[in-house]
DNA sequence: CCAAAAGTGTTCCGTCTACACCCATGG
DNA sequence: CCATGGGTGTAGACGGAACACTTTTGG
């Protein structure tokens, strides 16, 4: 109940994005190797501090804006690392957070400029100090999430196919899933729409593209699969 | 993947408890009016900075050990919160803990001493600054895990009656919970041990007590009710 | 002897799971 | 014409929900 601003130390705060794509059916994250000391060269999360004009939340929302040059993508903190020496240089304390993105959306050029690239999930090196540990969290954080929040569509174009949205949570969840349960749980999902539109590109038959109507489903938040 | 400690600034970084406590068949949390400024008088959860010497998980300890006298109390980070303002004062993040404790282990001097007392759910005055919304996350957090993980037993004495487990479940997720299914699915749960005791004091007839078995479920941690 | 809490099974219903074949089309 | 991915229904298993009466004993 008591507090004093004296003698008391202040620290650096920062945050680290855990940025998940979907690309060739698999889940990828998005990595680089560190530009500047201390651990120059280590494989890491992007990430940047906390300034004086800006939340936490904001900060993670810009830093991962000046990564992939986009706005308003979904993203939740996932944790707070706070070991005395997880910063071998300063007391640095940092907020990782979770960020979920369509690949096709990204300008593939910005990842030469920023020196990232799209990891496989079980391709993942090791990384510097506990970004392991956030990018274990985040995963975990997803898992558990994606059956109960209408998450997968983050990772998708606007308009998918339904295989293309099972292959999305396979990819997550990491099992296969069979194609006849998860249309027919798909078809009691009134927020998952069916256009008239037909995608060519993957079959030759052609698959019916579907699109998530977020009003809808903020009218009746209740989703499981 | 930049960092420059240079021109970056530093923030106080604090922690603020959210202690469940469980009476009377109710949910509770521990609050007290505020001894200092900003905010002398307000209702507010107890916190306190991160020192130099102390990683942020463990400052989060020894501010609920100070307040309760007890270490090794279970305790999960629910969010940090960074708005700019936050605090009146100066640039103040704050890590909010969840943390559950059994109402009997605690002196209740200490609660004078502190000035803290323990509120009903349903009478959570308004709180200092973000406070509120700590709490709310916080019981959204407890309603969710209770059903996956084993938490209920740290609100509750080591030997327990199924009647009083039931109250806790009752209490946190806001139902009444038919008894005999249950009594049926605590059967069917080996870390929940009935132990030889009888418990004459809440009934003429008397209760079988139960014990939580941690080695147990540590060997299993599956768990679902 | 009665009030008060402890303790005990069965049935029903909805949900999840397993499973195999036909369709449309581009090359 | 055939290879490729798209699309569809049913039956059986399983788990959760509803539901009422007997037991014990202190006062």
């Amino acid at each position: 109940m008591t507090e004093f601003y004296s003698g008391v130390h202040k620290a650096f705060v920062s945050v680290d994005c855990i940025i998940f794509g979907f690309e060739d059916n698999k889940l990828k994250l998005l990595l680089g190797k560190r530009q500047m000391d201390p651990g120059r060269g280590e494989w890491a999360l992007y990430g940047g501090f906390v300034g004086t004009d800006e939340s936490v939340d904001e900060a993670a929302h810009r830093v991962l804006c000046e990564l992939t040059g986009l706005k308003n993508l979904y993203m939740k903190q996932v944790h707070t690392f706070g070991a005395i020496d997880r910063d071998p240089g300063e007391r640095v304390i940092s907020v990782a957070y979770c960020a979920l993105i369509n690949v096709k959306d990204y300008d593939e050029s910005l990842l030469q400029e920023h020196g990232v690239q799209w990891v496989e999930l079980n391709k993942i090196p090791q990384l510097y100090s506990d970004h392991n540990e956030m990018v274990n969290r985040a995963i975990s954080m997803l898992r558990r999430r994606i059956s109960t929040e209408p998450l997968s569509f983050n990772l998708l174009p606007d308009l998918f196919t339904l295989t293309q949205l099972q292959h999305v949570y396979e990819a997550v969840l990491g099992g296969e899933i069979d194609k006849r349960n998860f249309r027919k749980r798909i078809k009691s999902i009134d927020f998952i729409e069916k256009t008239e539109l037909i995608d060519k590109l993957t079959s030759k038959r052609g698959a019916a593209l579907y699109r998530f109507n977020k009003r809808m489903y903020e009218e009746d938040p209740s989703f499981k699969l």
